[in-house]
DNA sequence: TCCAGAACTGGACATGTGTCCAGACGCTAG
DNA sequence: CTAGCGTCTGGACACATGTCCAGTTCTGGA
């Protein structure tokens, strides 16, 4: 987890201070916010994500419309643009709001590299599998060019490194690394456009790896 | 090269207007699966192209609209809807075009796996360099739910395989192909987001196959 | 309790996309 | 020369996105 540092708008902001996420469990945050959202505003906020999840699981990223998702909130949609700078900035939210609550697996113990690696990443998949449609619209709304979109990109992308990191070792070979990492982003993508399944990136994942980092497990 | 047997909605047939069908008529305009155009059709998608790549250049994917192309290929809108179905698919049909005409380097001769695969995709990086909100477009572009993308999608996923695997060689490991092609796509669109320099793909992907194909060149 | 400011509303506006269609145009066969 | 047909035109339409703002409702603090 970790908090999208509230900025002028709003929306990365829901883990905060009393903030209580869809689920409902509360969070620690984690970067400094520099604005602190409301009680009323993290509600709005927390309203609109959830509507957003739904309308995109029943009408995927072409059929989603910030007014519907405004609608069911039960909010007016110049309100959710207040919180949210564009379709694909709420999208991307979405999908933050999930993965960050995505942990590095405990002490990895003797397992090798590659399996280390699926492992790993396979809480994502798992996320995805969940929400074929979140994860698909989140790959599209992640080409946006949109200031907000930037910096939730940004923190998805660090979340992901650090995940790749962790699995692979602080002394893994830079290129090793950066070859996964893109092999991941391109599955992903595959997997966005219906190449692949979501339930296949692990197995995929971990092949790569295992070719990456010579472990000869074929 | 490989020639967009020119399909409902032009696009593809670009390459040269010999195209006189052997029974020239086919009533349905619209969904007609395998049309062929006439000398004056294949000039106006000419044209469309051609001003759609200028358009692109000078105002990026976000600032290109198909009246803007239209206008500047003195064509009227609707007409440009005649032969490209939506924004997305001019774009990825703009790339095809030029990627189309991109061949696997001659008899690679004792190279490494590493440097052929560097140099197999070297042109597709001369491409992007040169074009790069092209190349970023179509990005962009080629993630669209739309048939006719996922037509020319299809056709560029291929081409870019094959030249891959001819670089590759036939008788490498299935996963390493596997994992250099999704790097690839990772990389294209860690450079589509402004992540990396399209000049350095070619260096990246050398880097990925050396890791690859253990062929220690570290 | 009361009120200033924060939060939300609702609807108009500017712009863009993709569709549709009646009619004008231009090439070519007869 | 002229009829016919395929091609192109231009503009209206339906709908989505994102902006703006005057006005209303809610909330917390004196």
């Amino acid at each position: 987890m970790s908090d999208p540092t509230s900025q002028s708008r709003a929306g990365s902001g829901t883990r905060e201070a009393d903030a209580r996420d869809i689920d409902g469990h509360e969070s620690g945050p984690r970067t400094s916010p520099r604005r602190h959202l409301g009680a009323k505003q993290a509600d709005t906020v927390t309203r609109l994500l959830h509507a957003g999840v739904e309308e995109v699981r029943e009408h995927g990223y072409d059929g989603l419309s910030i007014r519907a998702v405004a609608a069911r909130a039960q909010v007016a949609p110049a309100t959710a643009y207040t919180y949210f700078a564009s379709k694909d900035h709420l999208v991307t939210e979405m999908f933050w709001q999930r993965l960050s609550e995505i942990e590095s697996p405990p002490e990895s113990t003797e397992q090798d590299t590659a399996e280390r690696v699926s492992r790993s990443l396979s809480d994502i998949a798992v996320l995805a599998v969940q929400e074929p449609e979140l994860a698909s619209a989140c790959t599209t709304a992640m080409l946006s060019n949109d200031a907000e979109v930037d910096r939730t990109r940004a923190m998805i992308g660090q979340h992901t490194h650090t995940l790749l990191r962790q699995a692979v070792g602080p002394d893994a070979d830079p290129h090793g690394l950066q070859t996964l990492e893109a092999a991941w982003s391109g599955f992903m993508l595959q997997a966005g456009m219906g190449y692949i399944k979501y339930e296949d990136l692990p197995l995929l994942m971990e092949q790569a790896a295992s070719v990456v980092f010579r472990k000869e497990i074929q």
